[in-house]
DNA sequence: CCTATAAATAATAGCGCTACGAAACTGGCA
DNA sequence: TGCCAGTTTCGTAGCGCTATTATTTATAGG
């Protein structure tokens, strides 16, 4: 019996590679792998023998082995507590937008508010040679903070300026601004008291800046403030429940000035009081935050502090692109305030 | 002059390899592979010297060599028309939350309800050698499919059933009978006519399949039956816009039926009647789809029809893991209806 | 005490691509 | 025609890891 022929290894594994590419078109493998690099540094009889071949065999390069051999991947690693927020999943959208051109993809972590997630989630994402690497927020751990920075890798930090510096680039707005203008404004409308509705404000670390920079302002303001917050996440319902302890508590004041935390909440406070046949903006004045869809049409029409979530995707992707093109941006302007506007309507 | 000893090559490019870490544990790099791979397998010995190693050199395995090497990637690829639709952040957060023991992470991708974005996102998520691939929905083009079907990564098709055969396996529940329940429900309330108001179904089939099923229903009902739509997002202002497109065209109706494409659509209607002095239910039932957060807490509280996005989410992560165990799922229980729920609440 | 068998570890050969330098072409112009 | 500079193409050597096979070490049995 003849000893048959073992083919000693050999793990076919992908169906086209570069090589039947360069073999389709009668180039070597270097001149298909420029051309996906560099169309204009490959003669146009080249270029179109690659395009064709690519075409006829529907090649797609495997980025893996590009990633391996060049040290560096076509991927942002983001990472925010959670993307069912209207807000980063705004942000993320308009970041995705971005980064398109530049055919990056967005590799996504949820920490759901949790720091020791968002330690793992930072050491996973950076075990992919990420191209950058965007981050909710300025608070981290010191040991993320330490990881982020020896890495090397471009670390965007997003919705969140006036905290801790920076790692790297930044891009967001101050909340205890966003707080103190809320308050201002609700001064402005004659309230004679003022009181902050916000939700889980020991997880989510921005609504709590914002309630700060609220009552802070009160009191600068010389007028009585007081925080209603509650550990469950900042919803309508939520809304509803926390207006009727106002109620409970400041039921027989008028001229009450409310902040809510987000718009989901002011939005709760708006159906309760209309069940509690509570004069808006009579009796109490609303100001919601975020300036989400329903806002404008509510009724009545809710006053609100608008964030700028699309610009603050566009902007980081602006960010990452420039330092990818090489663009030696100084730290001044990699640290942008995208700042937020006070909207006024029916609620106040 | 001494001639200088010129190191050929070697662009030293990870700060940290899996080689030193063997060479700190005392072991060969085939042991810390092995280890990182099957803990078990493993002596005690070698396996903490592993660790403390790690440890100290605070290593990070580097994923797209060991994706090059085993030919498959610990990503999957989700790709939704956006992710700032309510429904698919929900799926897509509980979808994390189930891939997460599995240390799969998700890259993302956002069609913006355009097919020739979907066939490119296809193509580039499929060079990743992903463990699987999540797409919305069974409508995709003849490329797509082919190319789909045609790569042996396991694909899940989310939040529709009862179109196309799906290609693989798929999770979630048929728009034509949410419609239609939609319909029904209207209809038990003793409305006389009904209308359903939507955005864009031009690009939302599923809104369009809704639509439809709400139709025909009304239709074998008996029930006359308008269809407002209009090119926009569904949102809450176009809400307040399609109902004033009602009341210009049924004004003096009474007991009129509304079903909405979405809970966005039925706020707006809400509000608007609110405006308007409209009486709901009285002249008018409303029913929403979704049961966003706000529904039940709105004032009057939403009638709506809830979808179950999480269990989607959960249940696709679920089918995932599955096939990666390589538990052999018949194509009976590899596609899941996970139905809806008409919830009744006071706008019916 | 020595062999048979299992368990643990190590050596080897790529995975498919890119970076780099070398080779092979161009096309002027002396 | 010959030679050089510039352009285009190609060959080579890995990137850091995994899969597989080969080797060593531990365990047991007679």
């Amino acid at each position: 019996m003849a000893k048959s022929e073992t083919p000693r290894k050999r793990r076919k594994v992908q169906g086209v590679t570069m090589m039947d590419v360069a073999e389709r078109a009668g180039v070597s493998p270097s001149t298909v792998s420029l051309f996906f690099r560099n169309p204009d540094a490959v003669s146009a009889k080249a270029g179109n023998a690659v395009r064709t071949a690519v075409r006829d065999l529907n090649y797609a390069p495997n980025r893996m082995a590009g990633g391996l051999a060049s040290a560096s991947s076509p991927v942002v690693g983001v990472i925010v507590p959670s993307i069912r927020n209207a807000f980063f999943a705004e942000t993320i959208a308009s970041l995705q937008r971005g980064l398109d051109p530049a055919r990056l993809q967005i590799m996504l972590g949820q920490t759901e508010y949790d720091q020791s997630v968002e330690d793992a989630l930072v050491r996973t994402t950076l075990s992919w040679a990420p191209a950058a690497l965007v981050v909710a927020g300025t608070d981290h751990s010191a040991a993320t903070r330490q990881l982020l920075k020896a890495s090397g890798v471009p670390v965007v930090e997003i919705w969140e300026l006036g905290g801790e510096t920076p790692l790297d680039m930044a891009v967001g707005f101050d909340h205890r601004e966003v707080g103190a203008a809320a308050a201002r404004h609700l001064a402005s409308r004659a309230r004679r008291s003022l009181v902050f509705l916000s939700g889980r404000v020991h997880e989510d670390k921005r609504a709590a800046s914002r309630a700060e920079g609220f009552l802070a302002e009160a009191k600068a303001l010389g007028l009585p403030a007081r925080h209603f917050d509650h550990p469950a996440p900042a919803t309508t319902e939520l809304g509803g429940i926390l207006f009727n302890r106002v109620l409970a508590e400041l039921g027989n004041e008028d001229a009450v000035g409310i902040g809510c935390s987000n718009d989901h909440i002011a939005l709760g406070v708006l159906f309760e009081a209309q069940r509690q046949a509570r004069s808006i903006p009579g009796d109490y004045a609303v100001m919601g935050f975020g300036d989400l869809e329903f806002a404008s049409s509510a009724a009545p029409a809710l006053s609100t502090i608008r964030p700028f979530g699309d610009v603050i995707g566009s902007e980081t992707a602006r960010l990452i692109l420039g330092r990818r093109a090489g663009l030696e941006d100084t730290d001044r302007t990699s640290i942008i305030d995208t700042g937020f506007r006070v909207v006024q309507r029916q609620t106040t």
